[in-house]
DNA sequence: CATCTGACGACCG
DNA sequence: GCGGTCGCCAGAT
């Protein structure tokens, strides 16, 4: 099934990093483009370790609504990710699928 | 079966 | 930098 391609990228993500919505849609070449993938989290079945809060918008752009937002906020900081105002920096905390760690610090 | 509704992103003015 | 437009899928009612 479509959305279940864009789980399996999502459980891949490292702990502590991040990836966005356009990157798991190029990756999985998924059609649709980013607005699938993201409907796919909107509907992303919980308890399944699915860690989607390390999604975000392009750029590190916190874009999820209440209330889940602030529990994304919430779940990434204490994963060590740093977020100044509404975004994260992803050129440090972003990740890439398909790719090892990439940065380090 | 028809409609409505969402966690997006690139582009343009 | 900000707001509007457009392209797109699946599940619920």
């Amino acid at each position: 099934m479509t959305w279940d391609i864009v789980y399996r990228v999502v459980k891949r993500i490292p702990r502590g990093r991040v990836t966005t919505y356009g990157e798991i849609a190029r990756f999985t070449r998924i059609k649709g483009g980013a607005r699938v993938v993201g409907y796919a989290m909107a509907a992303t079945p919980r308890g399944r370790g699915i860690p989607w809060h390390r999604v975000v918008g392009a750029g590190g752009k916190l874009i999820i609504r209440e209330p889940y937002g602030s529990l994304q906020r919430k779940m990434l900081e204490s994963e060590g990710v740093e977020i100044g105002g509404a975004r994260i920096s992803y050129k440090k905390y972003g990740w890439k699928p398909g790719r090892r760690m990439a940065r380090k610090t």
